[in-house]
DNA sequence: CCTTGACCTTCCCATAATAGGAAGGTATAG
DNA sequence: CTATACCTTCCTATTATGGGAAGGTCAAGG
């Protein structure tokens, strides 16, 4: 199986495999004798495990840890726990970040009148009318 | 009035304000005779602005838009409206898509004993057995 | 007057995780 | 044999900065 037959597979784009394989996230393909780089199976775990990773929101270092606990058969589930609660608290502190900024963007928008004219709340508030 | 008061004073690094004159967000700043780039009030204003902006999750070409809405006199209030509403649905956006991964790592880690035992609902997840 | 330290300047590199594209080799179907 | 659909490597761009080097400037103190 080449790259692009596993690209699909395993539903990533053969641009990431490379890029994967040239930080070191997976181990470096063998190749076919024209230079094909050569996947099986259980390369395709690994890259479905690494997508679900990423749709989790999990950086690309903290992928590598949970690689390295998945394929340790001596790890410890609170290792793993660790590692999955301190990324939702980066998450959730991502959410109320972006929550602030969207109550005082609702807040200013709904005194703000939104017709020709320019007065507007928003602005006022931009520019620093205390 | 040099870069490095207008620093402090408007509450963004030199460094920035060197990028957004690069960028052309803020006009070429007159210099001095030692080739020193020279501030005034109206400077800090509007770096405090594209602060202000900045804090609430602005795009810096959102914010171009706002310092020129913000310059016009004959703008409508119903432009600038119509940039915070769009910034707050991207914003919604981002938060939902935050909260599903929360809400999905949390279900796995309630389900994690997090003991020193390997069985891990969090790895068998990613590994995806369904 | 000279030194020192705190500024300033420009320029280049790094970040995170990709996407896009060029130039050139390869495999396969017709 | 050729077309086309792959593959390869390498370089560039993205976003909004931060860091740092090399070298010029300015004010104060000795």
């Amino acid at each position: 199986m080449i790259i692009g037959q596993a690209a699909v597979a395993a539903g990533v784009s053969a641009k990431r495999i490379r890029y994967y394989e040239q930080i070191g996230l997976i181990d470096t393909a063998r190749r076919s004798g024209a230079g094909y780089r050569v996947y099986d199976e259980r390369d395709l775990h690994s890259l479905r495990f690494i997508r679900r990773a990423r749709q989790l929101g999990f950086s690309i270092p903290h992928i590598a840890t949970l690689l390295a606990l998945w394929r340790d058969r001596r790890r410890s589930s609170a290792d793993v726990k660790e590692i999955a609660l301190a990324h939702v608290e980066e998450l959730r502190s991502k959410i109320t970040e972006l929550q602030s900024m969207v109550d005082t963007l609702e807040d200013l928008a709904a005194h703000c009148d939104g017709d020709s004219r320019p007065d507007c709340p928003i602005l006022a508030e931009l520019q620093g009318v205390e």
